[in-house]
DNA sequence: TCATATAGTTCAAGCAATGAACTAAAGCTT
DNA sequence: AAGCTTTAGTTCATTGCTTGAACTATATGA
């Protein structure tokens, strides 16, 4: 028997429902119509009615107080054929969130409107491994002050914005708990000074996490249920289910790259045996390829790997190979621990992906089969900037779930 | 930055929000509140105000739907010390549900009220394997009609039912997609035959879940964030994260028993290479133990491998151990992967605790330290009963939630 | 007996969605 | 060009919900 979902459901116990309730739930209900309309399609408050549910009548007040928190705007007419055009409505265009990242090269920062799209994206190199955070942050928000008034001047007004780091986060204290490569442990952030007066303020994320976030919009499968691996100096992950991120109940989901792939394993950076980091991490690879790891520069030991491997040398292909069989393992027992059946591939793995693929098929039908068709191993749609837009995707998110939270 | 939660939220994009929807999620926040007073307070309307933050004016209002419903009842009165005593609230216990099981030795049924206590419990042993569905299902109506009718001798009408099944299962289908102990592969089955009549009829669930479920609800600590495994023939698994189980987006998380916990092992039934099931499932116990694994009674098999342990035969107790180690191995991926940091040993798994426990907490330092703290790898609060129970408490407990469904 | 305290109900008010009636603005017909 | 048709959007009375204040009911304590 199937539980039919309540239109309006409380949470679970805490406050009451009130009819404010139901206002809010429709303003998100509207202003996420509108946004899911075809790019430049502009539709009209009957469109939006009808696409709704909603009485014309109720989306009229509903879309006057979105106008009012300007977060849309009615752009020309738009002629149905026979009778009265209506008039468009469209996300408002100088309306944008912040992406932001911290990463062990770099620092960037990028402004995304709200239909998503990049405004504008300065990357900042910067080694900042073992560094004290507090300089960091410090070249952090003066390159957001930079971006930020650089959109100012095109009219473009920052409403809030999210950060990226690669690293365990606890989001509601915006804390770094632990970020091995910069070397950061328990460290508490001022994330409100970033976006000083942003009425949105500044969310916190993990880096796989923000990238799967990404990835979730910009898929052009438009899948809604996928796991997304992130490799990287670790290997991470982030995990989408019905569209939304699964975190966990601390936050931590998807810690992909501390599956046990091999019980007799070396040891982990993370203290334990045998993790898929150990074989299938960045500098796993590199030194199993018989590479050198260029610490200061991983992009260029990269480019080496992928030269040795278009060679066909046999230490590198065995390396990415033995990678990809474990990969297989891992991802074969996350799939039976939460079910997913579709598996993006970002980071390096991406990178490698003509050489990584047939032995992670291989060991995905040998360790789980029948969970992952092969069309289901993609390749990540986004690039290296996956953490930064994801991040701040998300918070353009959140706000389309909650739009009430600009003053309306 | 935290998002604050709604407190009436929308589906996502589905539904209009209506006044009627602030009522229904009251409906389930005033009849929650009542269920959650202490056992035997009976709390008068007016500390059920206080509890929710309603007004005594929209309390005595829904109250008064939720006795229309005959979920609740008054009964006596309530001296608060002072004032005017109230009168106190109480699920009615004259309304009631069905927990149903079938499973390879046995098919049960239980009748168990809206606070969980069991009015009625039938076991009756059948053996199931391999058995065409129709006869077991006829059977299980039977059992179901009797319980029923016995129930109604009472006083007491159940207003509808859950089913475990050891096997993968679609809810929203009413189908088994596979139950490899019973022989079933894609059997719709006819639910509603089981409680003809009966206005909420009858859900499907997995074994494992509905067990995880009923220890959600027993579990002396309270926690609301558990793994449980199951050891059966099978080994399964049910995920609880907030207090509500993980499914996953096809309805299968928590396969914890086809982790693959040795790249190297032999095949499992599942298809799979170097399954957790294929070490520390029972037949696997059994034949690492020297123990012929007897197929027709599978309690005797297990109270020979008991006593075999408890004389310290070293085979039996090497086999244990092993399946303790890689026990470890997999919750220490799945650990991983959903972020969960407690553990419920279920079944077998009860039993085996103490030669299983030492093994256990090793491997879980090895593979995943600082995860899971060993007084959070506990036993199983419930016992073999757990799945029967579970299913009627997760039936009671959506009931609760959507209290509307019943005529208010 | 009366004051006080608490429980529960009644009722006017505010807010949200609704549906019907109405106004506005186009294309099409003759 | 005038009028008809069609669609967009607004206005307004109605309904349903919670709220808060006023009120009634019923206990304890002085």
């Amino acid at each position: 028997m199937v539980m039919p979902a309540p239109a309006v459901s409380g949470t679970g116990g805490a406050a009451p429902g009130t009819v404010g309730d139901v206002r809010r739930s429709n303003l998100a209900l509207v202003l996420g119509s509108i946004a899911e309309f075809p790019p430049g399609t502009c539709p009209s408050r009957a469109q939006v009615a009808a696409a709704t549910g909603l009485t014309k009548a109720s989306v009229s007040s509903l879309v006057l107080d979105l106008l009012d928190a300007g977060l849309i705007r009615e752009v020309g007419l738009n002629p149905q054929g026979r009778g009265r055009p209506g008039v468009g409505l469209e996300l408002n265009p100088s309306r944008a969130v912040m992406g932001m990242e911290i990463n062990v090269d770099y620092i960037s920062a990028a402004v995304v409107d709200l239909t998503g799209k990049v405004l504008i994206r300065e990357v900042k190199e910067r080694d900042n491994r073992n560094s004290a955070h507090a300089p960091v942050l410090a070249a952090l928000a003066a390159l957001a002050v930079r971006v930020r008034s650089s959109a100012g001047e095109r009219g473009v007004e920052v409403l809030g914005g999210g950060l990226a780091v690669p690293g365990l986060v606890d989001p509601a204290r915006a804390r770094v708990l632990t970020a091995p490569n910069l070397g950061w442990v328990d460290v508490d952030l001022d994330l409100d000074a970033l976006l000083p007066e942003a009425p949105l303020g500044v969310a916190l994320f993990n880096e796989a996490n923000a990238a799967a976030l990404a990835e979730l919009r910009d898929r052009p499968d438009g899948a809604s249920d996928f796991l997304f691996v992130s490799g990287e100096v670790g290997v991470g992950g982030g995990i989408v289910i019905g569209s939304e991120l699964f975190t966990g109940p601390e936050g931590h989901a998807g810690e992909v790259g501390h599956i046990v792939v091999d019980p007799d394993g070396g040891h982990c950076s993370c203290g334990g045996t045998g993790c898929l980091e150990t074989v299938a991490g960045q500098d796993a690879i590199f030194t199993a390829a018989g590479l050198v790891p260029d610490t200061g520069s991983r992009s260029a030991s990269m480019s080496a790997l992928l030269q040795a491997l278009k060679a066909a040398e046999p230490g590198p292909v065995t390396a990415v190979e033995r990678a990809g069989r474990s990969l297989g393992i891992a991802l074969a027992s996350a799939a039976r621990v939460v079910d997913i059946q579709s598996v993006v591939l970002g980071g390096h793995f991406a990178l490698l992906e003509p050489w990584l693929r047939a032995p992670l098929l291989e060991s995905l039908g040998k360790y789980a089969p029948g969970k992952y068709a092969p069309e289901q191993v993609t390749v990540s749609a986004v690039g290296e900037a996956g953490a930064l837009l994801g991040s701040a995707g998300s918070v353009i998110r959140s706000l389309m779930e909650a739009p009430h939270r600009l003053h309306a």
